[in-house]
DNA sequence: TTGAAAGCGATACCAA
DNA sequence: TTGGTATCGCTTTCAA
């Protein structure tokens, strides 16, 4: 068995609860016994149960991050993602619970409030996100929506500026004299596409330029996402002479198409990534693409989350994080 | 507050252990009685406090994966990791504790297993393992080490056959007619690069070639690593025909810097990357590469771990999965 | 087949 | 400044 701190306690002929003080840095403590007691406690490597504080306190120092079961589909983005958060929170002192969603995502985050297996819960899960935010909104465990702005003004989010993004990606392009630029979306993140759609439709317009269907296509989900939907804008009547992809992988995937086809890009195809993951910069040429501080966006969602479970009453924490072009070598003047 | 078993058990003019065993599972209950307990429990939406019953039984049904702090710069290779683990845990219900190494790793190690917070843990760090590995073996945590061979015949580990794909490689560069092959490592993962320097050295040799140590150089760890060693190697006197790297992401720089320099990939220049990630489809060419198969890797160490807090008393469990050549479009006859 | 009660290992209140 | 004790919510003997 391991030690607890009534081996402490006896070791010391002291009681519990004044060991217990002890360790809690309660000021009613003689300091002579405080000594006593952080000695023995080192001396025998005692930490306390993990369970018994738990239960006792009501609060379990963990928190959720609820990540779709895709992750194998999101490699890089979520590794920094995931890093973001763990910053916050060994900070904190918070340790991280990673739950993958399953099929029935309410059963499963009712299990983890009813069970309170943790304090709060970042959710950055895509499907079902309305169902799963209308469940926890019913129950009383904090959480924070990563990734998505949520227009319902109760729920606290962190996300980056997406129509702002994405308008400085269409209005670098169109500055450079691009008027045939193509959108390689992925129709199943269908929140963030819509906001990026917006933005794409909104640039051509006030740049005066007509809206083409056909430049408009998704990507699918998979290992190359993006290389089959850029071949089949490849194959279009009139070519676009840019594309901005959904997320930096389908832009990837894109220049390796445009590559096979004896495509160059920038001189025949202007090539624009998001989210500036590290592999932006592993290409020939380098990504231009709207960087999202993915880092900065898991920190501060753990920095919110945490802030609600110091105290739930706190109003609603709602941020967008500026998006920012960054320009590298995919795109060029038309 | 959250409904308890009591709350059941009132409702239904029970007692709380009668309750407790109809929700388990035991035989001695009523039929009628259990359906009546196993209603309520659905309408109430109970579930047990997971503080509660861990501190009862001495099980968290959770397990802990340790993991490097630069996670951030293992992408995808972490991702796919992570995708095996989680797969295996959900069959087992079991949930993911997530941490992320600190300065002091054995100290975290210790108040993880002194505070009972996992049943088991997964060691994926590669800092300090030794020092990990022997006080894990002090304590009576359970533990299975994830991607490295250990010597210690007491120790579990899942990693994959690191000679075997290492000479695999040579054996491809060498058969097609290659002899001045390079070897870009990364010194800062001394376990895997000298299990993989050994396969480089005993190809060289047994195919009558001289070792030429100017054509084993690291790559450092950082955004773009392979980008600057790969450049050096291109600046020796008397270029390598072929490079072999530590990992995907290096090989993919190192095609970078391959192109940049106008070396052509696979022309003047084979390049082999090693752990098969997804991106190793995405560049051009098509990266040769070793496959690891991490996946199915974080899943079977979660077994292995599962196995162990089952019965910790079984004999070890050491399990060196197959690594795979798969020839693609980066590496060619001389 | 059911209920009463002990106990897991802490924290926190109240008295001394 | 310290000790005794109730309590958190469950599981699990032991009796009834």
């Amino acid at each position: 068995m391991a030690v607890t701190i009534l081996d402490i306690a006896k070791h010391l002929d002291l009681s519990v609860s004044t060991v217990s003080r002890a360790l809690n840095g309660y000021g009613d403590v003689a300091k002579e016994t405080r000594k006593r007691v952080e000695e023995a406690a080192k001396e025998f490597d005692y930490h306390p149960s993990d369970a018994a504080r738990s239960l006792r306190q009501k609060r379990t120092n963990r928190v959720g991050l609820l990540i779709p079961s895709t992750i194998h589909y999101m490699g890089e983005f979520f590794s920094e993602l995931i890093r973001g958060v763990t910053l916050a929170l060994a900070e904190s002192g918070s340790n991280l619970m990673l739950y993958t969603t399953t099929t029935d995502e309410v059963a499963q985050l009712t299990r983890i409030c009813r069970a309170r297996e943790v304090d709060g819960i970042i959710l950055f899960s895509a499907d079902k996100l309305d169902e799963a935010i209308s469940f926890l909104k019913t129950e009383s465990l904090p959480f924070v929506v990563l990734g998505h702005s949520i227009n319902d003004p109760a729920v606290s989010f962190v996300a980056s500026d997406n129509r702002g993004g994405m308008m400085a990606a269409m209005q670098h392009l169109l500055s450079s004299g691009h008027s045939r630029i193509a959108y390689l979306a992925r129709y199943d993140q269908p929140r963030l596409h819509s906001q990026r759609l917006l933005s794409y439709q909104q640039a051509l317009t006030e740049a005066g330029l007509e809206i083409d269907g056909d430049l408009v296509t998704s990507a699918s989900i998979g290992t190359r996402t993006g290389y089959r939907a850029m071949n089949s804008l490849l194959d279009l009547p009139v070519l676009p002479t840019a594309v901005i992809a959904f997320n930096d992988q389908i832009a990837i995937n894109a220049l390796q198409a445009a590559s096979e086809r004896h495509v160059s890009v920038p001189d025949d195809l202007s090539i624009v990534g998001y989210n500036d993951i590290r592999s932006s910069l592993s290409t020939v040429p380098q990504l231009t693409t709207v960087r999202q501080p993915l880092s900065e966006m898991g920190k501060k969602a753990a920095e919110v989350l945490l802030s609600r479970v110091h105290d739930n009453d706190i109003p609603p924490i709602r941020t967008n994080l500026p998006a920012e072009l960054i320009i590298r070598g995919s795109t060029s003047h038309v």
